[in-house]
Order: C-alpha cells, then structure tokens, then sequence
RNA sequence: UGGCCCGUGGUCUAAUGGCAGGACACCGGUCUUUGGAACCGGCGGUGGUGGUUCGAAUCCACCCGGGCCAACCA
C-alpha cells in the first residue's frame, strides 16, 4: 500500500527534539480539544490522526478534553458524537477524557492571582466603548476608565461577578497586559464575561465564564500537556497563551502551543459555521448526509476508518496553507477498498437482454470468485443464469465511439463469469424507444472459456432478470462544483453553489442475489461501478438501499470526455505571478531603520561614515545602522579586525540569520569576539564555513572562538597531501557517482566537496578540496 | 494601512548550506474475463531581483503573492 513514511513533518521534529533533550523528561502527552457545539468534520479528523497518533508513536496519552467554556450550543449529544467519531477513526484516549468546565473553579483561582499581581482588571465600560478603545490594527488603543482600579476594589468586583449580582454585560474582567501592541490579542484582553446561561453540565453553578486564551492554556498546563497543537489562525493567540501561565505561574517544563495548517479540501465546506446552514435549509438529509464532509456523513456513505487515516497520512503536515485535491481522498477510499471488498454484480440502469437460443426454462448456476487474481483472498458465490438478463444501458451502443468495447449490434461481449453473447436484434417501441436486445450466446465460452478465432475484448456485467433484487442505489458527488472552503465570501449563500447532481438515484438498479445474505457493513465493489455498501439507516429493512462510497478508476470515460481543462480555482494562486525585474536607481531602504536613523543623530552619522569612508554598499550601511546596538557591535569588531566589507559580511548575513529571534543583546558575546573570529578565518587559520560552526556555537554558548577552534578540531586542513587522500578515498566510495558526474551531471561536485567536508569534521578547505576534487574527476 | 505567519511540478509534501526526492493527478506502454488492480516508463518545480558563500530551495535585503489578527466565539 502506497504510504509515506510518517514521522517527519516539523511538529513531529520538534516532539522528537524534546524527547531526545529529556525537556518533559521523557513524556508526551498531547490533547483534542473540541468544543461540544457540532459533530466532527474531516478536518478534526486530521487534527485527531495527529495529535493521537504523536502519542502513539512517541509512547504517549492524548486527552480528549472538551473545551466548553461558553454554555452557548455545547450540549451533551456533540460530546458522545466525538466520542463515537474518533473510536470509529480507531483512536483511544483511555482515561484521559476531560472537560474544561471541570477546572472553572481552578480558573478562577487563577485569575484571582492575575488580579492580586495587578495583572487583571474589571472593566465596566460598555462592550461597544471595549471595542472603540481597543484602536485599529493601524492605531493603537487607550485606556478606559476602569483600568486603573486598585486590587481590592477589582477582587471585589471579580468575587461579586461570581455571585451572580451583575447582569451580563455589566463588568468583564481584562488582563492589564498592553494597549498599544501591535498583537491585538495582547490589548487588554478580555479573560471573563458574565452570562447566565444553563452549562449542560455545570447548570446554573456559573455565570462567570473564561473566554478561550484564558482558558486554554490553562486546561493544557493543568492537564501537563506537553505539546499543545492547534491550527495557524491561532497563530497570533500564542503570545496571549505563554503571558497567561507565565503569569499565573506555570514554570519551565510546561506546554508549548504549535500551529499547523488546517485541511482544506478542494469541492466541499469543512468547517461548522458552513454546515450548519446546509443541515437547516434541508438541502442535505442532516449532519450524517453522505455528501457532507462530516465523519458522521463519511462514515454512513460507508468509507472505512483505515481510508481516513491513509489521507491524513498521505497529505502531511505543515505550515503553508494549502487545498488538498479531493482525488487523494478518492485515492485513498478507493486503495483500501480494493484489498478487502468482495466484488459481486449489479446492474444501475437496466435493459433487457433476451437469448433467443437458450432455454427459456433452463436455469444454471456459476461459481463466482469474489476477489480477482491479484487481491490474494478467497471465497466464492454461486450466480444463476438463464435466458433473460440485464445489462447496464451505458454498455450497449448503437452508435459506438471509435475503441468502444462493449455490446454493438451485431457484435460480441463477455458475461462475466459466463458466456460470450452477440446482439442479433434491437426491440422498440411504437415511439422507437429501445425495450430490448435479442441476443445469442456461445455455449462454447461457458464459464469464461476462450473462444475460437476471434478476439471478444470487452467484459460487462450481468443479473438474471428472475433472479435479481430490486435495490435503489445513490450515487453521490462532490457537494460543491469547484468551491474550496477559502473561496467563499463571508456572508455568501452557499446553497447557491451546490451541486446539481451531488445525488442521483436508481430506484429499479438490479443486483444479484447473493448480497441478500451479506453481514451487515459489507463493502462491496459493484464490478466495473465502485465501492458500494448497504445504507446504515435506509438500508437497514426490506428494502435494499446501497450508497456508492466511491467510483471505479475510470480510464474510459477519460479519455472518451477529452477531458477538457481542468476546472481551477478562482482565487488563492493558481496562476504565476510574474514580477518585473526592480532595478531600483536608489536602493530601496527599510523604513522603520531609516526613522530610527532619523531619530538618532548619531546613527545617522554612522551610516555616512559605513557607507562613504569604510565603502560599504547602502544596504549594508543601512543593515548596520538599524539601532545603536548593531553599529556599537560593528565598531567593537572593526577595531579588533579592521576589514569592513568582511566584517560587515558576517554580521549581516552570517549572524543575522543564526540570530532568529535572539538579539544582539542576548548574545554571550560582543564584537570584539567577532572581529577575532573573522581575523582567523582571513588569516586562513579555518575555512569560512568553519567559521560559521563556532559562530553558531558561540551563539549557543558563548565561549572564545580561538579556543573553540581548537575544542572542535576545526583548525584547517591545508596539507595537500593529506587532503588529496582523502579526496581519494571520497572518489572510491561513490564510484557510480563519479560515472554520474563525469555523464554531464555537474552538480554533483557539491556533493563530493561535501562529502569531504564530512570526512575531516569540517576542516579541509573546501575552496581547495573543491579545485582538487575539479581536477580529479576531469581524469 | 501595523504586526505575525507562509510561498518547492497541476495538487500535497521532503530535502535543516552539499545529488531538488516522494505521493496523488496527468500521459504512454505491458498485463488482464473489471476500460479495476498490478507492473514499467514519461511529462513537470524552488514567486522575482540582488547579495553572502567554494557551494543557496535553505542565510541576508528588497519586491511580488497568499493567510491570520481590531467577538464579552473557539
């Protein structure tokens, strides 16, 4: 089965990094945590195949712990719908199932911490004067009246909230955090509002409830979860996340939020918000509808768990936000299905078939296997034949297309499992509509037997017209014509855009008689169809109702539609955007360092001095002069190393890239330590890329970069010969890449100057290797 | 418009300064009593421009494009 190997995406890196460092000592535990307010959709599904499956595969628990902080539309119905839901994906949370409103009291003792620090407030202004001096993205916001209240007076006020003496709306409590930053989560955010509301679980305990960032992280830091994964929107909340418990208390080792990218599936709405309209204007039959993307909609059109899970595995994990294509998922459904579907006969849209020359009260009987040559499992069925049968209408034609292999008048195809039969004549009606086909058939080919001078290369499917059961069976489409979840507008009436023929239905489609027997959840393939299965619900009484799960790889059809141009996406990028090249006359500047050049005299007159006397080019002068820490850094460097250009190289390029988030001021070192560094490496003592190592290990931690040198065997490889063996030996061990190379594959020499780069611990001279390696393989 | 995040074939995703690889899709072929499956082969990619480096998808700068954030939702 094609499956990538699992295990590499960055969430799990970072789970194995901790692990390896001992950072939680050796635990993982991650958690999903729905809110109780719908059923799960596919996406949950990826969220679930993670977080479950990190734990599972790192030797870990993951909660399943419900975030029902807002009595609003929670209820008890959605909490066993998850749990249904991710049992049947096949994940197991133990006893580890908790519920946010289980720590509201805990919560509340937090927050009575945050307001004994001074770091929580009640705010009595009204929601709309919350709003308004929150500011813009562009402005930042002001303080109301209320912020300054002293901590008793808070404390009261947070205790009487609790007590039910306000009405909601009245007073919230805010975290005292900081009005003017650029994150808007962090401008006083609200931690609690009043409500009085019935919780499903909690009755009338509460009317005080904790909003999300509040409430969140605390129900992971309480739980000790140690990896706390949720989707990119939630990316600016992390900031929010890490001052709650780094105020309320919570120390080192404790939960870390990552952010992945949710799923987006190309031709169906993946989120509540979207669905719900759907279940209300009843244009599907409820949250389980077959054409939904709900599990519960998945499950019931009869897609097996083991499907679900491959296409999470298939489509990974990451941060760039993406649409996945909904042919993975078909893919999927379909590679699952293929290895354990027994494969019987039905007949959607009949027409008659009548043998004119077999006995019309003969009846015989086939042995059928129910898997083809190549799915390596057994077991037959017995299918009856006799002189009238049905065919499916798609595989006759009167008028066949050029390649048709299926039934013409005049000509041959095979029953399969049964005989070869040619079509003498064409029954109509008055009107001309066609009733039935008269056909012979060739007693020789019985059982599938070859036939004689003559090819027959088409093979259809077949039921005896006594012997067939009636069955209404719906096929199913994309819900959607072209519509991914990001494509729609807010506000947009998506109803408009569903898809005409998402559901089609035979109600008079024939199937053989051996599925009357079947064990209920049998997933049939209906030979040449799909995957189909009994409906869980419709199908469950004397009528027989089958779902199609998925349809058959269909190459004939393909080609025959010419398949013109494949619908693509209106928005988000389908199409290259093409820049013109910007050869800017003066380079272009960063605006915020040039104000602070503006501010500061002397930066400014730094930045004449970079870019005039030392020569330096504008952007570097420019790099160099962001705040008087870079320039104080630089100046310290030169006067140990007097070589600008160098300088200025590493400084910007080399350590702003190790530095990430760091400062410069974080650093263990100055840059009189730099200066030394690049004084050695101009002195040829190591190679440059040597230099970068201890760059970045003094990063980490600190250290000399002479003795580093030395600590880490750095110190250059410059004799030739010694050098030249190694090359040697480089050259001997990948003997078919240097026939690659030597083929015209050029960039290899990266390769082998890498490979002796390995060798000496990254002390050879790669400018030389690189030479030598040249002249070698010229050989 | 401020902040944060993200750009790798048509799609999803690897490569953590050293061979741009895999999967799906697509195209061709072999095989076939399913126009299925399997097998073989093929097409096709680092958003752009500069810079650093022996070497850049990867580091730096600018530009372009996309996403998120101004609920008393989660």
């Amino acid at each position: 089965m094609a499956s990538p190997k699992p295990g590499t995406d960055f969430i799990r890196q970072i789970v194995t990094e901790d692990t390896e460092n001992g950072r939680y000592g050796g635990r993982v535990v991650t958690r999903f945590p729905p809110e109780p307010n719908g059923y799960m959709h596919i996406g949950h599904a990826k969220s679930v195949c993670l977080n479950f499956g990190i734990a599972k595969e790192f030797g870990g628990v993951c909660h399943l712990r419900y975030d029902d902080t807002n009595p609003e539309g929670e209820n008890e119905e959605f909490v066993l719908g998850f749990q249904e839901d991710i049992r049947w994906l096949g994940f197991d949370w133990g006893e580890n199932l908790y519920f946010a409103s289980d720590y509201f009291e805990r919560m509340y003792d937090s927050a009575v911490i945050l307001i004994e620090k001074g770091l929580a407030y009640v705010d009595s202004e009204s929601e709309e004067e919350i709003r308004e001096r929150r500011g813009s993205v562009t402005k930042a916001g002001t303080p109301g009246r209320y912020r300054d209240r002293t901590v008793d007076e808070n404390l009261d006020l947070f205790c009487r909230m609790r007590e039910g003496e306000f009405e909601g709306g009245a007073h919230v409590l805010r975290a005292k955090i900081d009005l003017e930053s650029s994150n808007m989560l962090m401008r006083d955010p609200v931690l609690y509002r009043i409500r009085h509301a019935t919780h499903y679980r909690q009755g009338d305990e509460w009317c005080i409830y904790p909003m999300y960032d509040y409430a969140h992280c605390l129900e992971d830091a309480f739980e000790d979860v140690t990896h706390s994964i949720c989707t990119l929107e939630f990316e600016n909340n992390r900031e929010l996340y890490d001052w709650v418990l780094d105020n309320v208390g919570f120390e080192e080792p404790r939960t870390h939020q990552y952010e992945f990218a949710r799923l987006d599936l190309e031709h169906a709405v993946l989120s509540k918000r979207r669905i719900i309209p759907l279940v209300e204007a009843g244009v599907v039959s409820g949250w389980d509808d077959p054409r939904l993307s709900t599990v519960r909609g998945i499950r019931r059109r009869g897609v097996p768990p083991e499907a679900i899970r491959l296409f999470c595995e298939m489509i990974g994990v990451a941060k760039a936000q993406s649409v996945v294509d909904i042919g993975k998922l078909d893919y999927a459904i379909r590679e699952v299905l293929n290895q354990s579907a027994p494969r019987v006969m039905a007949v959607l849209d009949p027409i008659k078939i009548v043998l004119t020359d077999y006995p019309d009260d003969q009846v015989e009987e086939f042995e059928a296997p129910y898997f083809p040559h190549d799915v390596p499992r057994e077991g037959t069925r017995m299918v009856p034949f006799s002189n009238e049968l049905f065919i499916e209408r798609t595989d006759f034609e009167e008028d066949p297309p050029s390649g048709f292999r299926r039934l013409v008048p005049g000509g041959e195809v095979r029953l399969r499992h049964a005989y070869v039969i040619r079509c003498e004549k064409i029954i109509r009606d008055e009107a001309g509509r066609l009733v039935e086909l008269h056909c012979s058939h060739d007693s020789e080919s019985r059982g599938g037997k070859g036939v004689v001078g003559r090819k027959v290369k088409g093979t259809i499917q077949w039921v005896s017209a006594a012997h067939a059961l009636t069955a209404e069976i719906r096929l199913y489409d994309h819900l959607f014509l072209e519509i991914p979840e990001t494509d729609l507008d807010e506000g947009e009436d998506i109803i408009s855009r569903i898809n005409p023929d998402s559901l089609r239905v035979f109600k008079e489609a024939k199937v053989e008689p051996s599925v009357r027997d079947s064990l209920p959840g049998t997933r049939y393939q209906f030979e040449r169809t799909g995957y189909f299965w009994k409906d869980p619900i419709d199908g469950l009484g004397e009528e027989l109702v089958f779902n199609r799960i998925v349809s058959l790889k269909d190459s004939w059809s393909r080609t025959t539609a010419k398949s013109g141009p494949k619908v693509t996406r209106s928005k988000s990028g389908s199409e290259k955007v093409v820049n013109e090249p910007i050869k800017p006359e003066t380079p272009k500047v960063n605006e915020s360092r040039e104000a602070a050049r503006a501010a500061d005299p002397q930066l400014m007159a730094c930045f004449d001095r970079y870019s005039n006397e030392l020569g330096l080019t504008w952007e570097q002068a420019d790099l160099l002069t962001a705040s008087p820490e870079v320039s104080e850094f630089f100046d310290k460097a030169l006067a140990v190393y007097d070589e600008p250009a160098e300088v200025a190289g590493w400084l910007t390029t080399d350590l702003r890239g190790l530095l990430g988030v760091r400062s410069l001021k974080d650093l263990a070192f100055d840059g009189e330590a730099l200066g030394q560094l690049v004084a050695l490496v101009a002195a040829d003592r190591i190679s440059r890329r040597a230099g970068k190592d201890v760059l970045a290990r003094m990063i980490d931690e600190g250290g000399d970069p002479d003795q580093l040198i030395v600590q880490m065997g750095l110190e250059k490889v410059s004799d030739l010969t010694a050098l030249e063996s190694v090359i040697e030996e480089v050259l001997r061990a990948w003997p078919e890449k240097v026939i690659e190379y030597r083929a015209g594959k050029s960039g290899l020499i990266g390769m082998f100057v890498g490979e002796v780069m390995k060798e000496t611990n990254g002390a050879a001279d790669p400018k030389v290797a690189r030479e030598l390696l040249l002249k070698k393989l010229q050989g």
